[in-house]
DNA sequence: GTACATCTTTGAGCGCGCTCAAAGTCAAGG
DNA sequence: CCTTGACTTTGAGCGCGCTCAAAGATGTAC
């Protein structure tokens, strides 16, 4: 028996998983492995999100949507409960969090200008097709990204 | 019995799993599922894999790297072992991972900017907790990326 | 000769992050 | 009253990409 605040107000699973570009089953899957707080009741037991969730939920889709861990997430989630006093290493978690994510858009940009490379050589190679010179093209180039940086 | 070609010169899979950043079991892994054509074998039976195996393993780390599925590079390997006349159908699967890797770009970038502000709002609150005040301190803003802009 | 390292194969197992199935509750509509 | 639909719970299942275990072959060192 859940003996919460019950509320009758706020936005169903539906419509919060609409919102955060989520499915409810996530929204519940989080719940259950604590990373949401146990969320306010309507009166028949449903859920019903309040825009400090929803504010909390984007916070997190954002979060495994740059690649952080679930595991850290929960981490973070939980020093996030115990307040204040954990500011510090909350922060060091977020850092971290940046750092990775200032890796990932370098092997991305990285990638993204190999693919430049091969697209153009790929063009190259239909135009030599499409010119009737099949005995002209090379090899293609898997040139990968040291032979570009 | 393999009855391929017998060459006792070139890396031997960990030497090759060490130069590409990755495992030797994920190489035979990569070799089982079609991304990498049967390389080369010493007289023993053990891989040999050349200067050419090599750069198209670094291309294959490379897209698995920025999240191309691992089906989307068989697909792509398949094409490639058809040879010049699969140039456009190969040039689109590297187009379309292109664009995908722009958008995962800017998802970063926006988590990397909302990432800042919270950051910095640790530290402000570490400030005030610091100077001994925290009757002063704001609730947490937990903004997501349209907060951010 | 015999240990040891390094490789081989095949199939099974695992961690992650959902995703779904089953069975049940409740409120509204006809 | 009965159906419909949106929700609830719990536990199981799944897709992906490895990762490993087991059993065996081979070459080198002592």
């Amino acid at each position: 028996m859940y003996v919460g605040i019950m509320q009758n107000s706020g936005y169903t699973i539906q419509i919060m998983a609409e919102r955060c570009g989520m499915t409810a089953h996530t929204l519940r899957y989080y719940e259950r492995v604590g990373l949401i707080q146990p969320v306010g009741r309507a009166h028949n037991g449903h859920r019903r999100y309040s825009d400090a969730d929803e504010a909390w939920i984007n916070f997190l889709h954002c979060m495994r949507a740059t690649n952080m861990p679930i595991r850290e997430m929960q981490r973070y989630a939980e020093l996030r409960e115990l307040g204040d006093s954990t500011s510090e290493q909350r922060r060091k978690i977020l850092e971290d969090h940046q750092a990775a994510i200032a890796e990932q858009i370098t092997q991305l940009q990285q990638a993204h200008a190999l693919l430049m490379h091969k697209i153009a050589n790929y063009k190259a190679i239909e135009q030599r097709i499409r010119i009737d010179q099949p005995a002209l093209s090379e090899p293609e180039i898997d040139c990968a990204i040291e032979s570009v940086g």
